[in-house]
DNA sequence: AGTATCCATATTGTATACTATAAAGCAAGC
DNA sequence: GCTTGCTTTATAGTATACAATATGGATACT
């Protein structure tokens, strides 16, 4: 799959940072030319580049007009489904077979999401987070899991993103509520670690199903506080 | 993800097709001038096309060069771990969501594999195999567990092209065990619409298990039966 | 004789010019 | 006055020319 490909041309990557970071938003017309002449480039890296996040789900195609892939709130139930499932079938096979390569590296991805936690911005420490799954992903050993889970995360982060993004103001009581799931966030993930590392993959699974409880409850709280006007509540298409 | 747009561009779907059907072995290098030529167009639709089928995963790159993406034996299993997991949830999933839609395309391509089943090649019969699944997949109502039932579909029937291929002299033992897999075969897939129609996901998802292992089964007969010589054991890379 | 470097060539990556098509606006007819 | 069809214009799709890079071979030097 292609979001497993870390490499691609430089312009498609950096599309894919702008979408992940809304920089271009969700529903945002992508125009080929005002894209070439913005990047320095011509349009035929920037026609690739988009051919690419088509392929990768971030860019949808409406009629010849390409368009960033809007998040579509009847999916959001679905998405949590996949994450689910997706991240307990990883994180089992990744007890099974993770190398000590892999475990290196997701420590390291521990750490740095761990690191990153205070005093940053929420991009940072999604992509810290994103990091971290990944590195998970890859260590399951299994293209095809790994490439389902890769794309359930992205469009999680991207979610996240919308919902938690600066446009809100944050208040007194949503800072708590944040460093109280953060540190809980890095909780999980230190017991995850610890299951991958004794290769327990029951415990693995079941910190899955814990995770996605603690990400699912706190997107709901923000979906479902009222905190949003009817424009934010447009997720984009 | 991409395998689930049959649209595409033209070129993009012949090149798609002649892959699935060995026209392009796998391991074979793509030259774009060379293809270009072939098929009549330019350079540049080639390499979009290269492009869309790096990221359905047939096409890799290596180095600058593009190559039908190969056919490891060690990706075997894992892929039909893949396969048991993620048909076992699209044909949950299809049974609780499916529309009458959904039904009538499945009944379709159902009854378009039986029509298909005798006399006719083995290209043909995997292609309408592999419609009736996608169908099943399409019913599911999740593009996360589509994409990836999908990319799963699409790498097993390679293999199993690649394993039956034609070079294989088809013997009368053979023959025999052929037709009486696709009887089962059939069988099976009346079962399984038979579930999705009476919404009964926990039958649907015991067929799907059983279906996995009417494949494997038969994949594994071929791929330990010592009837390839070391050259046909080389799928590609 | 073997190896390393350099040059030649083949092939991919990029830019630009041209073509086809779809959408929007205007005009004419109903 | 609204609808429909044609024309115009903007934008995507394609071709070709050009640039960069990697690869293979040959020659020279060790």
């Amino acid at each position: 799959m292609a979001t497993t490909e870390r490499d691609g041309n430089k312009i498609a990557r950096h599309l894919r940072d702008a979408i992940l970071r809304l920089q271009y938003r969700p529903g945002q017309n992508l125009d080929e030319a005002e894209l070439s002449e913005a990047l320095g480039v011509s349009r035929t890296p920037v026609r690739e580049a988009i051919i690419h996040l088509v392929a990768d789900g971030l860019v949808v195609r409406d009629g010849r007009k390409a368009r960033v892939s809007p998040l579509d709130l009847d999916d959001v139930p679905k998405l949590y489904d996949a994450l689910l499932i997706s991240s307990r079938m990883v994180q089992r096979l990744a007890a099974k077979n993770r190398t000590e390569d892999d475990l290196s590296s997701i420590k390291k991805m521990l750490m740095r999401f761990e690191n990153v936690t205070e005093a940053t911005s929420g991009v940072e420490r999604s992509e810290a987070n994103l990091e971290f799954h990944f590195a998970i992903s890859r260590a399951a050993g299994n293209k095809y899991f790994q490439a389902f889970y890769d794309q359930v995360l992205i469009d999680t982060i991207r979610l996240a993103r919308v919902c938690f993004s600066d446009q809100l103001s944050p208040n007194a009581d949503s800072v708590s509520s944040l460093s109280a799931h953060l540190e809980e966030t890095v909780r999980q993930h230190r017991l995850i670690l610890a299951a991958i590392e004794d290769a327990d993959a029951d415990t693995a699974d079941e910190l899955a199903v814990l995770h996605h409880k603690l990400t699912t409850e706190r997107i709901k709280k923000v979906l479902f506080s009222g905190v949003f006007d009817d424009k934010q509540l447009q997720l984009g298409s």
